[in-house]
RNA sequence: GGGCCUGUAGCUCAGCUGGUGAGAGCGCACGCCUGAUAAGCGUGAGGUCGGUAGUUCGACUCUACCCAGGCCCA
């Protein structure tokens, strides 16, 4: 049985990999993979959730090949694994996309919808991109527990149709019946298996608990902020939000203005704002306390300013004087809108206020100047408009200062009763009313564009606006210094994670966490309307308990609004009844709490030891350190106090090839399938695992192709030669001793210095491929592994070749082929992981079909071990050595400009250390790929080169310390040659310096080499070369033969002939051509398989050509001998 | 303003804890090989290793500062 034939060439690696796809599913390879592991030592893999809310990206599977070479490491180095993938499920991100599909544009227009419908529509969304998504990560041959693709979008249709219909579908532990949205709610738990989805039953509950605890220890606080607000989305945009691709340049009408002092006649400050639509809620004016101002006089007119803004004045001016920024502290002055009713309304305008403060007076009252030490002199005039209600820093002072506030807003971003005729406007159509306001009243002064970053939705690209809103966090007082604690524990990669974490630790502010949104995990914060009390509420059980009324509308739904809400419970302060709040949470809460929801926290405590915490975690590291990880982090440190991961090996970003940011109106995005289907998903992955990952990886074709020109195209050459010959030959693997885990066998034995040096190759390679994947490095397993690639490639396979075409059957061949096999099979296994796809596809036939026993997958074996015994460093040394002097030898030749198809009498070479090993075994490899008769090594370099002698820094460095250089000097000075022989014998070399005496030992005393000029030589750390440049006729005769050798090979293959065809060869010349046909004859048809060797003219139906070789002509011919069309050599 | 990362050949990047030759791939030039063949191989040109100062016998490697780019936070 020999085994199938493989093509020289693939011509759709896509192809192929649909096929292995189709093989998997067939024989239904990954739950035989789980079966062969079950029981084993765990390594607990914990994925982040992607959002299941469009197709992924080619960033995408960077990310999940870490996570699947990994997987498939240790599953075989013989782990356990959970392999579950995670999809996020809720927020605002899912409900922008479902509102554009319905095209919304306000929360209006779902209140309308009906919110029981919009959230089916979320959760429909959800499970059909989730499909999408399996389908994509099954391409990329990442092995997980899939949900049946199909089976998603079934319960998406199903629940579109009829929530409450009943349902029966397969679990791994038997049939499950339910609602289809209780089926929904479930998915990733035990009964149901698959991916887990964050809008799970389980995972809210398991939030709601974490969040009881944060209350309980009294963490979590309702309270009022100003806070950057999406008018569009009509919610706040939290911080952790806002960083990610938050801000934009825009340009937007700056203004200068009058602020009239009080008491001080035709005198003003000058202030300068980038958002007008604030200055209706102005409170006080800033000056720096460090700062110096001037006042400047323009006309009839005085202006306050700071010194270093004068550039601010539009037109001539005049400095009156100077004076420290305290000396305009409490300086009261007109505000431009107090004629507005917000302004005279005692502690300011809206209802949300006095969660913020206790004040009385009314803004046009608190009209003043204050110190506050954020002002400064980069832009605007040093002075400041201050607003608490409309911006974060403004809020903070106003607090300070105990300012009344002024929060203009609603949260569609319209203007609330109190500013005239402003009411009722838009924040985005503010503009020309105030302008023409400030013109009529005369304060206006200048009026420019200014362009500056923004910050805007993240969703929708709204501009956002800050807003005073009433907000639940968790305060990070307690919580920060334990979350930092427990980061430390963790090994971070790169290691410069664990510093950007505690970063983010450190400065973060309290956590929001809520959102008055729709689509989400609702929070359970019960408040009292008669008290004000409020309560959490830490899991269903609870709940049904405390329920009141309203249960009978929520039972049989999942804890999502609108249903939730209908829950009501008693207050146990005052006896009222108590209501949900109406707000959903942040997201991150949801991706967060997965080391617990997951693993079965709540219902079997034991389950979730053995797999928290998680060995092993990986996302891209940009954004996740205040995301997922962070939140991660959070969830442990308040639920276990201890990390939740060992490890967290972090990613950078994915670029274009052109190094700019992907995207899709820039043309220089790539979609995943049609990179899948263009490159191959091998040569994807391969591409990801090379790269370094704290790099951007820039991701293209032309890098693709790359890859596959350097890495799989030769990896496919190799195994299709071996294939090859070995039919050729009816070569087949030993069938006795086989084990499925090792189908490599043991290591071969083998006289042939080739198969014993590529064997420590093989082996040293794969203990390097065990380490650095051990240590989450593939970039340095793929280096070991191309470098190994090279050597089996363009020296072992290429040395070897005669063994595999010879037409004797001896031991050699055998052994040639024997070690091959075994080669490429321990290899793949070593590939598997990385590329699983061409892997399988050699294993296939490499294994699979030749042994009755073997494994159905390439990916069920185990994890090759290194035998350590066979990695012989002098052999590896040796070979390098003689690879060097064959580089070199052909340098030389090169510089003399010979071919290497001409013979050459003599090779010579100088090795300053190491000959001691060299054996006649490599003079022949040498003089083989060299050409030449002979190799010589001459004993003096000088007859080649002249020495240098150095002083061995790494030895006399720590020895002599600064008399090293005195000792360099003298030691440059010495006759080299002498020295040179001193060490060789093994001497000491004194040296005298200033009357002292240093003797410094052999190994102390490095030489270099440097060529004599004239000489046809090449030289490279501390091995020299030179090449006999004379052709004698004998040698022009054979290097003739050799000519004469390849231009029938070439003339065989275009006639169509098959390799092992015999042929008849013709060839009619004179002189020298015709001496190397007659004395060569033997040679000539032993290389070109011709049975007969005539020297006339070819007949005419011979295939013939006439041929020119240096000058001289020779008519050639080759006819193919009907009796050759016998099969074999 | 603060934190982190990056800066090595025309381009994309390797260079482990300082040790004496500065490397790969692509591109370019020239050549070779041809029974893995619309593949392969070799050789060469090309770099003051961002800059400055320091530590050291010795710095691409460590330290400080500066410059440029990126990310993050104010």
């Amino acid at each position: 049985m020999p085994f199938q034939d493989v093509p020289a060439k693939v011509d759709d690696y896509a192809k192929q990999e649909r096929e292995v796809l189709q093989l998997w599913k067939d024989t239904d390879a990954f739950q035989t993979l789980r079966t062969l592991h079950s029981g084993q030592p765990k390594w607990s893999f914990l994925d982040g959730p992607v959002t299941a809310n469009n197709p992924l990206g080619v960033h995408h599977g960077w990310g999940r090949t870490y996570k699947d070479v990994f997987n498939r490491f240790w599953t075989m180095r013989g782990r356990e694994l959970r392999y579950q993938n995670g999809f996020d499920c809720q927020g605002l991100w899912v409900e922008v996309e479902v509102e554009k599909e319905l095209g919304f544009r306000s929360k209006r227009d779902i209140e309308t919808y009906g919110l029981d419908a919009f959230v089916r529509k979320c959760k429909e969304r959800v499970l059909r991109f989730a499909a999408v998504q399996t389908e994509q990560s099954i391409r990329l041959g990442y092995w997980m527990d899939w949900n049946d693709p199909d089976h998603l979008r079934e319960l998406a249709t199903a629940l579109m149709e009829n929530p409450s219909q009943r349902m029966t579908v397969q679990g791994p532990r038997g049939e499950v019946t339910d609602t289809a949205e209780q089926l929904i709610g479930r998915l990733g738990m035990p009964d149901l298996g698959g991916s887990y989805f964050t809008f799970s039953n389980e995972n809210n509950y398991m939030i709601w608990s974490f969040l009881k605890q944060c209350w309980q220890r009294g963490w979590l606080y309702r309270g009022a902020d100003v806070m950057p607000w999406c008018s569009r989305c009509a919610t706040g945009i939290s911080q952790h939000e806002i960083v990610t691709d938050g801000y934009q340049d825009l340009t937007h009408t700056s203004i200068t203005l009058r602020l009239p002092l009080r008491g001080r006649q035709r005198e003003s400050l000058l202030v300068w704002t980038t958002t007008p639509w604030t200055l209706p809620s102005n409170v006080v004016a800033a000056v720096g306390p460090e700062l110096t101002y001037v006042k400047v006089r323009q006309g009839d007119e005085m202006f306050y300013l700071s010194k270093g803004t004068l550039h601010m004045l539009r037109g001539a001016y005049e400095v009156l004087g100077e004076m420290p920024g305290s000396m305009l502290e409490g300086w009261t002055y007109d505000g431009p809108f107090d004629h507005l009713e917000a302004a005279r309304q005692p502690g300011g305008n809206g209802a949300l206020r006095d969660l913020a403060q206790d004040v009385s007076a009314c803004a046009a009252e608190a009209h003043r100047v204050v110190l506050w030490d954020e002002v400064s002199e980069t832009e605007g005039t040093g002075i400041v408009h201050v607003a608490p209600g409309c911006g974060a820093e403004d809020f903070r002072l106003g607090k300070e200062h105990n300012l009344p506030i002024l929060a203009p807003l609603d949260e569609e971003g319209y203007v609330l009763a109190g500013f005239g005729d402003f009411s009722g406007q838009h924040v985005s159509a503010l503009l020309d009313g105030i302008r023409q306001t400030l013109t009529d009243s005369g304060r206006l002064y200048h009026v420019e564009p200014y362009t500056h970053r923004y910050p805007t939705c993240w969703r929708c690209a709204t501009e956002l606006v800050f807003r005073l809103v009433d907000e639940w966090f968790i305060s990070m007082d307690e919580l920060r210094h334990a979350m930092m604690e427990v980061t430390k524990q963790i090994r971070w990669i790169p290691a410069f994670g664990l510093d950007r974490e505690l970063d983010w630790l450190r400065n973060m502010h309290d956590w929001m966490i809520s959102k008055k949104r729709y689509w989400g995990l609702a929070l359970p914060f019960w408040e009292c309307a008669a008290c004000g009390h409020y309560e959490v509420i830490g899991d269903d059980q609870e709940l049904a308990a405390r329920a009141v009324a309203g249960w009978e509308d929520f039972e049989g739904h999942t804890p999502h609004r609108p249903y939730i809400d209908a829950v009501k419970i008693a207050c146990s302060t005052c006896g009222g009844q108590m209501q949900r709040i109406t707000d959903v949470a942040n997201p991150w809460l949801d991706a967060g709490i997965v080391s617990f929801s997951t693993l079965g926290y709540r219902t079997d405590r034991e389950a979730w030891r053995d797999w928290y915490p998680a060995h092993w975690i990986s996302e891209s590291f940009p954004g996740q350190f205040r995301n997922w990880f962070y939140s991660l982090l959070a969830m442990g440190t308040v639920l276990e106090n201890s990390p939740p991961f060992k490890e967290c090996f972090g990613y950078a970003t994915l670029i274009a090839e052109d190094g700019r940011a992907m995207h899709k109106s820039w043309g220089n995005a790539i979609e995943f399938n049609e990179a899948a289907d263009r490159m191959g998903v091998d040569v994807m992955r391969w591409l990801y695992c090379a790269h370094k990952p704290e790099n951007n990886l820039p991701f293209g074709y032309q890098r693709a192709d790359e890859v596959r020109r350097q890495f799989l195209i030769p990896l496919w050459n190799m195994y299709s030669f071996f294939v090859t010959y070995a039919n050729l030959d009816g070569w087949e693997p030993d069938r006795e001793g086989f084990e499925p885990g090792r189908p490599e066998g043991p290591t071969p034995h083998s006289d042939n210095i080739l198969d014993t040096w590529i064997v420590a190759r093989l082996n040293q390679v794969t203990e390097r491929c065990t380490t650095s994947l051990q240590d989450s490095d593939t970039h340095a397993a793929t280096l070991a592994i191309a470098a190994f690639l090279d050597d089996l490639s363009n020296w072992y396979i290429r040395r070897s070749r005669r063994r595999y075409w010879k037409s004797t059957h001896d031991t050699d061949k055998h052994t040639a082929y024997a070690t091959l096999y075994h080669v490429l099979v321990k290899l793949i296994k070593l590939l598997a992981p990385l590329t699983p796809f061409v892997t399988e596809v050699m294993y296939q036939n490499l294994v699979r079909a030749m042994q009755p026993g073997a494994y159905d997958s390439v990916h069920h074996c185990d994890w090759p071990e290194a035998n350590a015994v066979v990695v012989n460093a002098t052999l590896l040394d040796q070979m390098a050595l003689a690879r060097q002097i064959t580089s070199l030898g052909l340098g030389s030749r090169g510089s003399a400009n010979i071919k290497v198809r001409q013979p050459l009498a003599a090779a010579l070479a100088y090795v300053h250390e190491g000959e001691a090993a060299w054996s006649e075994t490599y003079t022949a490899i040498v003089c083989e790929e060299l050409n030449v008769k002979s190799l010589q090594f001459v004993e003096q370099e000088t007859q080649l080169l002249s020495y240098e002698v150095l002083p061995n820094n790494k030895l006399l460095g720590p020895r002599l310390g600064a008399t090293l250089g005195r000792v360099r000097a003298a030691l440059t000075h010495t006759d080299a040659g002498a020295v040179v022989q001193q060490v060789q014998s093994g001497n000491p070399v004194a040296l005298s310096i200033d009357g002292e005496t240093y003797e410094l030992d052999p190994d102390e005393v490095l030489i270099r080499t440097h060529p004599a000029a004239g000489l046809a030589v090449a030289t490279d750390r501390g091995v020299t070369v030179a090449v006999e440049t004379d052709i004698t006729p004998a040698l022009r005769t054979e290097g003739l033969a050799r000519e004469l050798v390849r231009r029938i090979q070439v003339m065989r293959r275009d006639a169509g002939f098959n390799i092992a065809d015999r042929i008849v060869t013709y060839g009619l010349c004179e002189g020298p051509l015709a001496d190397a046909l007659l004395t060569w004859s033997d040679y000539l048809k032993a290389e070109t398989l011709s049975t007969n060797l005539v020297a006339s003219a070819p007949p005419p139906e011979a295939y013939s050509e006439e041929h020119r070789i240096d000058g001289m002509t020779i008519m050639l011919g080759v006819q193919r001998q009907a009796a050759a069309a016998s099969p074999g050599v």
